[in-house]
DNA sequence: GCTTGTTAGTTACAAAATCAACTATTATCC
DNA sequence: GGATAATAGTTGATTTTGTAACTAACAAGC
């Protein structure tokens, strides 16, 4: 890729603009995982994100979700849906504030969740195989700050 | 971020799962940027791409493009001409394999070209200056080498 | 208690991304 | 040289996302 195919008549380097590079990174990091979950479960990306919520945290609310997640509520909203259609989760309204609903995942739910979660972490490891623990550890570091986590 | 309104009952790190984390980044520092290209010139992110691979490279072809910057053709498609549309960019047959077309910016295309790189460079300063100029560099050698552009 | 404002979540419509099928041209190989 | 395959790029149908407006429930001020 980083071949001698162009010339380049300027002095921009596009390959490393952090926020280009950053998406090159993550579309191609997310490549593999998103074989796992859309191929053999027809889960969508904010449909896994869902699912690990609920599978690590147990129940939470749609907004509860969407402010870890930082995803919009309406993105959250078809994703329960579906996750609900295919029995993965159940709802149960909040007796103390009926506007709000509490999701958990069922035993379906949580078996999915297991076979996923296994699959999410022998990938991570062999992407942060990829440098030494210290750097690996920095480089999480890192993007945290970059995305307002810390 | 890093609260603890809810208690793990589960020992998976979403908020270090490389995958994830990659696109919260991607996302988070995708946003001051795409408001400039966006909301001052009405183009989507394939469009600036392909805009910025025109402004850096001088002329490319399609194909070029979309190998450069991992996109689908169709996108690339629909961008150029967007851009034709809005004479940022022209194109022209190639005599000796008349399946070929070269594409090229128009004197409006580079001026756009040259303020969004402007305020692209003054963005990535901002965001490299998070960190120490070894860290910054070895960020952007660790996001190569994930996004297999090494 | 009654207006006004907020909040949780959904829905409707428009914009954009995805995937497959398509045209036109060039390359391969018998 | 003629059939077959490959390549550059486009188009159309479907899916997914984004934006705004919406319902229902609660909160605050007076």
């Amino acid at each position: 890729m980083t071949n001698d195919k162009f010339r380049k008549n300027d002095d921009f380097d596009l390959q490393n603009f952090l926020p280009f590079l950053l998406n090159q990174a993550a579309e191609e990091s997310s490549l593999e995982f998103q074989r796992a979950y859309k191929d053999r479960y027809g889960l969508l990306r904010t449909e896994w994100r869902v699912l690990f919520h609920l599978g690590i945290f147990g129940e939470m609310t749609a907004k509860d979700i969407g402010e870890r997640a930082k995803t919009h509520k309406t993105k959250i909203s078809r994703a329960v849906r579906k996750l609900e259609q295919r029995r993965f989760l159940k709802r149960s309204r909040d007796e103390g504030d009926r506007r709000v609903e509490w999701l958990v995942l069922t035993p379906a739910g949580q078996t999915v969740y297991r076979e996923l979660r296994g699959i999410a972490q022998q990938y991570d490891a062999r992407l942060a195989g990829l440098f030494s623990a210290d750097e690996a550890a920095l480089l999480r570091r890192m993007l945290r700050r970059l995305a307002g986590m810390d």
